[in-house]
DNA sequence: CGAATTTGACCAGCGC
DNA sequence: GCGCTGGTCAAATTCG
């Protein structure tokens, strides 16, 4: 595990049983915002997770649950949540203070700290603490890649206790795309991957138009649906990034929480991780924010409905959230520090230590081998294909090797933003 | 002009 | 069988 502290905000980079690669965390903690980050390294889910945000200055955004485990990680990673260290004391206060249940009065979109509780299996009975608001929660009807996700949040097992929490609605019944080019039917078992995310803040000035966080792949919007009992439009993409490529997602928002997007992932990607230029390439479109169309949201009401997509949509892809966008603010590097366990057998023993004890010093220094400078200089230099180097990777042990092919920043390619620049003053 | 988005139409699954 | 609903197609439109 590495815990980064980045300004802000704690990072937390978990990677268990790596030798499946399957398997990563990242955990950011703001100290602002109260919002807790998770991810995973599903990397689709892992980009549009890490991509999300619920304003414009903190990269923030939630989670996934990738824990052959069990809930080891994901407990460990929620528990980390609660932790000490100023970020984390108020991390735990959420929890408390909402009861793991909806607050009294909404709160601000960017400050939604509603959690609630994931029961993630019959036979797994552990309860965990999951936001549903501010933590996207990646459910798995199946498993890409041959994954088994024991622990990984399983569609059909999941139930969310907050009644406004963003529902997880993958159920037996999985809706697959293509049928018709395909000649699949429809509702038949595949990979679905559900994250539910915080709607970006600048969505929430605009209510119905979908503001999709962007992954690092390139989607096109072929289709928008109005759903049913939902006041919000299901909008349709598929990935661009390469012709073939089945993957596609939905993205709505949840009929829940407005201030949640719940996003759907269907079919795999066949291709490699496209580049930041390719993705940028294959994307939606760019628009340059108009002072005009600030001021309108700055003043846009919340009684908008679906059916504006037109503008909202263009929007939306303005508003496509970039790693760039992210690191944007006043997120910095102020220090890093990273820990790593060789095994589960440490890991655990990890989880099992008080977080509250623990967090506060295990991101302070506990690198003696390595300064923080050295660390991301050595990240710096990482150029290869963070798919390749996500999925081929093998634990073997090697921590400064694999800190590097880890790198959440080289894999998120955050070269030529705020962020990666704060790394190299590193 | 190429690429992305919009949107109505079409089709298939499902429930009654 | 019929209607409803969700998912996709594709022509038209929009945008850079």
């Amino acid at each position: 595990m590495f815990l980064f502290q980045t300004g802000n905000s704690l990072l937390i980079h978990h990677h268990q049983l790596w030798e499946r690669a399957e398997v990563i965390f990242l955990v950011i903690l703001s100290a602002t915002r109260e919002i807790p980050f998770f991810m995973s390294s599903t990397l689709p889910l892992a980009q549009a997770i890490f991509s999300s945000q619920n304003s414009a200055d903190h990269m923030l955004s939630a989670a996934a649950s990738v824990d052959r485990d069990h809930t080891g990680s994901f407990a460990g990673a929620n528990r980390a949540t609660t932790s000490s260290s100023s970020n984390i004391l108020a991390h735990h206060k959420v929890f408390e203070d909402h009861g793991m249940h909806k607050a009294a009065t909404p709160l601000p979109a960017a400050t939604c700290n509603i959690f609630s509780r994931i029961q993630i299996s019959p036979n797994n009975q552990t309860k965990l603490p999951v936001s549903p608001c501010n933590s996207p929660v990646i459910a798995t009807g199946s498993s890409p890649r041959g994954f088994k996700p024991s622990a990984m949040v399983s569609s059909d097992i999941i139930t969310v206790n907050n009644s406004k929490g963003c529902l997880m609605e993958n159920t037996g019944q999985v809706q697959i795309s293509s049928p018709r080019n395909m000649g699949i039917k429809r509702r038949k078992s595949q990979a679905k991957k559900v994250v539910c995310i915080p709607a970006p803040a600048a969505a929430n000035s605009r209510p119905g138009g979908e503001v999709v966080p962007s992954d690092l792949w390139a989607w096109r919007k072929y289709g928008q649906k109005p759903i049913k009992g939902s006041p919000y439009p299901r909008g349709y993409y598929r990935c661009s990034s390469s012709k073939g490529c089945s993957a596609r997602k939905q993205v709505e928002r949840s009929r829940t929480d407005p201030n949640m997007l719940v996003i759907t992932y269907t079919s795999e990607h066949n291709h490699p991780w496209p580049t930041q230029r390719n993705a940028l390439a294959g994307s939606t479109r760019s628009q340059p924010l108009k002072s005009t169309a600030v001021s309108k949201n700055s003043t846009g009401s919340q009684s908008q409905k679906a059916g504006n997509t037109k503008e909202e949509q263009k929007e939306s892809s303005n508003e496509t959230l970039s790693p760039t966008n992210i690191a944007g603010g006043r997120s910095t590097v102020s220090a890093s520090v990273k820990e790593e366990f060789d095994d589960n057998d440490k890991q655990m023993e990890m989880e099992d230590t008080d977080f509250s004890e623990g967090f506060s010093h295990s991101y302070k220094p506990s690198m003696p081998d390595q300064s923080d400078q050295d660390f991301f200089a050595e990240l710096g230099e990482i150029d290869a294909d963070p798919l390749e180097l996500l999925f081929t990777h093998e634990f073997n042990g090697d921590e400064q090797k694999e800190s590097k092919d880890l790198d959440p920043f080289s894999i998120f390619d955050w070269s030529g933003d705020t962020f990666g620049e704060a790394k190299k003053g590193l």
